[in-house]
DNA sequence: TGGATCGATAAATTTTATTTATGATATAAG
DNA sequence: CTTATATCATAAATAAAATTTATCGATCCA
């Protein structure tokens, strides 16, 4: 058993030819047919269904090259915690947010990030959730800022604020004079959502669905900035997180009385990973820095 | 990096000596010597502090040895996954259940263990509560039975029963006579207990303090036979689960009025176990042998 | 059908790990 | 205070392993 017979497993998963996955380890074809096959004696199983035409992976195949991949990453990290061993907070570090949060508040941390942390080179990266989940899990991100709730056993998180939803609407709405509406009254109106796959789609539906708002309008914008445009042209009223709002004055913000819906955002992290420590230096400080309470929750 | 490397690295930290680590690896004492200092060089990191009477593991190389571990166990688990592949139900399975519950339970369990999987050879242990966890993440364990609550990440867990605790005394006491006490009544007494690092004695803590009852007799019984002796013996009293008391015909039990305390036993195995498809298959089995209930519960 | 591509195989080669032998240092016993 | 016996490190020789080059047979597509 040999982590390089591993990540030659991998990349054969993932272009599903052998003089490819051979090209990304750097080694000839026959190496890796070889060291592929080597393995499967090793194992007593056959891990790739193969025939003139070209291969597959069989059911245990697949179950093994999934567990390979954890191994690697696995080293992968043992490895750069020796690398960042001397100096935790040098190197690159790379973030993640979701799109209806991440130009919103990166402007907000990027000065501190660089201030606190001038050996850092970091990167911003901009995904939906789902996609963040994954790289984070992948070990292509050492963190992200997502909204809770996220399940995933292998990452934990701190919290660093939660912030109101408000009704948008245009300035020439009937509700532009108004700094609060009932969710009756919000009950009997049209929403514009974005489109599937955006977490801020997710928890609209949820509000609506716990209120009782039953009818949402069927069009789906691609982006905050469409829903905005969309907003101020009268044609359609939303739900907007206060990040949101505050850096579009062009529309109105109604309140719901009684509080409207919340989203809180956390930093996630795996749990393993190298820069934990380094990560709750940073819950931390944007706690101190841009938190509401004097106390905040770490999940760990 | 090299997985034998790795072997290497957990011998050394387990025998703290390069002779007898590489006596464990089959491997001459230079062998290891050269290939630890070799990972140390592609690390860049130095995992041990050498000095003429002896070495230490350096901090960063106590977080590589454990990280080491889990790869090491993760590689071995591909392994067993491929070698059951063709059959999960046979080679050996180890269980394991703790003292106040092994051998009352497994009796029980075993001929239908035996009947149901023939070519499983079945291995039970009987360990505290902590042992077993710490063997069952170590790979040590296939799945073990424990009383609920454990909090561990990788594990997960179906229950199997759960089963009241009586108070039991001894024949010729003055409760021996009757079917039912009040919480009042038990608190105005002392109960025996068993010493520490046994579930059911925090399990009994935990419902005295909840009742209010303080006081518990400053002696702590080995092992349930010997608490089961004392209690006979009119010098005590104790809580005793149900599948004890089945056991012991020799003793009085007393319920509580509107229902004593109770403990819920669990199957814990690991997320990643090879034999986790066989484990959901003996929760299922073991609750429609034993269970109480239609519906049981898988945490998973 | 001919040329290109794919993966398997064989032999030669290189790289890597391991052994044997030895050295330097410290500890324990006489 | 010596001697014997541990310990781990080092060097050279050996064994084992992975890799490369070269080649084959099969399929696919024009």
């Amino acid at each position: 058993m040999n982590l390089q017979t591993f990540k030659y497993l991998i990349a054969l998963e993932k272009h599903g030819s052998f003089r490819l996955a051979a090209e990304e380890c750097f080694v000839s074809q026959p190496a890796l047919s070889i060291q592929i096959k080597k393995v499967e004696d090793e194992l007593g199983v056959v891990l790739l269904e193969r025939s003139p035409k070209g291969f597959f992976f069989t059911p245990c195949g697949k179950e093994v090259v999934a567990r390979a991949k954890k191994v690697v990453q696995q080293v992968e990290e043992i490895e750069a915690l020796a690398r960042n061993w001397h100096n935790p907070y040098s190197g690159p570090l790379s973030l993640g947010a979701f799109p209806t949060l991440a130009p919103y508040f990166f402007p907000h941390i990027i000065d501190h990030l660089v201030d606190s942390y001038p050996q850092l080179q970091i990167n911003l990266i901009e995904e939906k959730t789902g996609i963040l989940v994954q790289r984070l899990l992948a070990g292509e991100l050492d963190a992200a800022f997502l909204a809770l709730p996220i399940k995933e056993d292998d990452l934990e998180y701190g919290e660093i604020f939660s912030e109101e939803f408000f009704v948008g609407v245009s300035k020439r709405h009937a509700w532009a004079e108004r700094d609060q509406i009932t969710a009756q009254e919000l009950a009997a109106e049209q929403l514009l959502l974005l489109e599937d796959g955006h977490c801020l789609r997710g928890q609209a539906l949820d509000y609506c669905s716990r209120s009782g708002i039953g009818e949402v309008l069927n069009f789906r914008a691609s982006s905050m900035e469409t829903l905005l445009q969309m907003i101020s042209m009268q044609r359609a009223m939303s739900l907007v997180p206060q990040c949101v709002a505050e850096k579009n004055p062009q529309l109105h913000y109604v309140a719901l009385e009684g509080g409207g819906p919340t989203r809180t955002i956390g930093l996630y992290w795996r749990k393993s990973s190298v820069r934990r420590d380094l990560m709750l230096e940073l819950v931390d400080d944007l706690n101190r820095e841009y938190g509401q309470k004097d106390e905040f929750a770490l999940h760990l």
